[in-house]
DNA sequence: ATTGCAGGATTGTTGAACAATCCTCTACGT
DNA sequence: ACGTAGAGGATTGTTCAACAATCCTGCAAT
């Protein structure tokens, strides 16, 4: 029995990896990708002519895709003008940090239930941004800090939660894309990141939360501040 | 200076009125408001040629459409086989209240800092609900009980939390279509409702939100019992 | 400096076409 | 009777070409 049930999550897997998606979603993958990492800047236009010539595909199946990443909040449309990588407003970093504050926070306090593997998976994304760190990759910084946030929602144990959170982390990454000293702004939270982990393994929920809730207080003030260079 | 001001906001709100909307969206709209309302009923195939030609939409149009709707999950998109209104399992219904503890105990914790109109706001949503009941109009009961929880995440001032939660809402609509006993459901929660908004009203952010808790305690194991019928 | 007006470019939407896939029904062999 | 294999039809996936609607640019006029 047991045995077989492997067999059917392996196979669920192969399945999402075999062809299983349309072209729209993956021209969609592969523009959220470039928009995450920063090759589309925030402002460009994605013209339906340029694009579809890139990706050789059609005018009405990059539409669909559009779709996407502008329900995403990745890209905006505007009537007859076209979709344009966002740029965020100083108001959507701040409202991008509300949401953040109430999942994480939430989810931190009533982390109780969570299984062990996924405390665990807190400390390991905390680790991994001291390595980053250690080695002065900044942006490999940003991410496992990303990963560490995206790991203290998982303890709601909540599909629709992560996915929330993941969102909410990629159009964060239009903002930092916009900062200037990416070290600066990450290097401090290595330590508090860790005190949380730590706080965590303890099982000491309550606390944690507090902690992140301060955590929450310096970050969004910092991040508005290099962010005071751009209009309302 | 402010009065020119005010002109410029009253200017930006119609401009939404206007036309200002592509037809994909409109069929959205619609189709998501044929859902929610439960005119299609979760299970049912949105055939391409069928609802294409019902709304008088080309194909390609009707995709866009679908697209935003599929990623609302309102309906599911089977590859090659087309797309239906989406039928809830059980896990689904977990799910959805775990992301509601979430986003509105979370709310209502810090709303110590909300403007005073969105306190109000949630009073009136019970009040119209005791008003339905009292005419026993047991779905609009429904509709105002989740406009009461709308209220209670909007204290958090936050657009992107408001969205998700009338996503999640939306999405737990196709779990009240099954459901058989409207009025057993929602009625117990009035008096709950009241009590919380009461709570609220009176600045009692911390016991709000325990009894919030204990809501959901409640609600969730109920609506998953009225739920047993289904296969997980 | 502002307005009005071509002209060109881009988007919005449609319809048709073809390939790929799925579903159903039938025929076959055991 | 049962399971299987395959043919046929229906639906979806994707592309292409066309046209309408809208926007942007530049220039002329006031």
């Amino acid at each position: 029995m047991t045995t077989t049930d492997k067999w059917m999550d392996l196979l669920a897997d192969d399945r999402l990896l075999l062809d299983r998606a349309s072209t729209a979603e993956r021209v969609a993958d592969i523009l959220r990708q470039r928009v995450i990492d920063g090759a589309l800047t925030p402002g460009t236009q994605l013209s339906e002519e340029g694009v579809g010539k890139a990706l050789a595909v059609s005018r009405n199946t990059l539409r669909e895709a559009f779709r996407l990443l502008v329900h995403e909040r990745l890209v905006v449309h505007e009537f007859h003008r076209g979709v344009f990588v966002r740029v965020l407003s100083v108001d959507d970093v701040v409202d991008l940090y509300r949401v953040r504050r109430l999942l994480e926070t939430s989810s931190v306090q009533r982390a109780a239930g969570a299984p062990g593997p996924l405390v665990e998976a807190v400390s390991e994304a905390v680790t991994e941004g001291e390595r980053a760190a250690w080695d002065e990759r900044w942006w490999d910084v940003g991410t496992a800090n990303m990963r560490f946030h995206e790991a203290l929602v998982a303890l709601a144990c909540s599909p629709r939660a992560n996915e929330t959170m993941r969102q909410v982390l990629a159009e964060l990454r239009l903002a930092f894309h916009v900062m200037s000293r990416p070290r600066e702004f990450h290097e401090p939270y290595l330590g508090l990141n860790r005190e949380i982990a730590d706080l965590l393994a303890a099982a000491s929920w309550r606390t944690a939360a507090e902690r992140l809730d301060a955590y929450f207080d310096a970050a969004e003030t910092q991040l508005v501040e290099g962010y005071g260079s751009y209009r309302a």
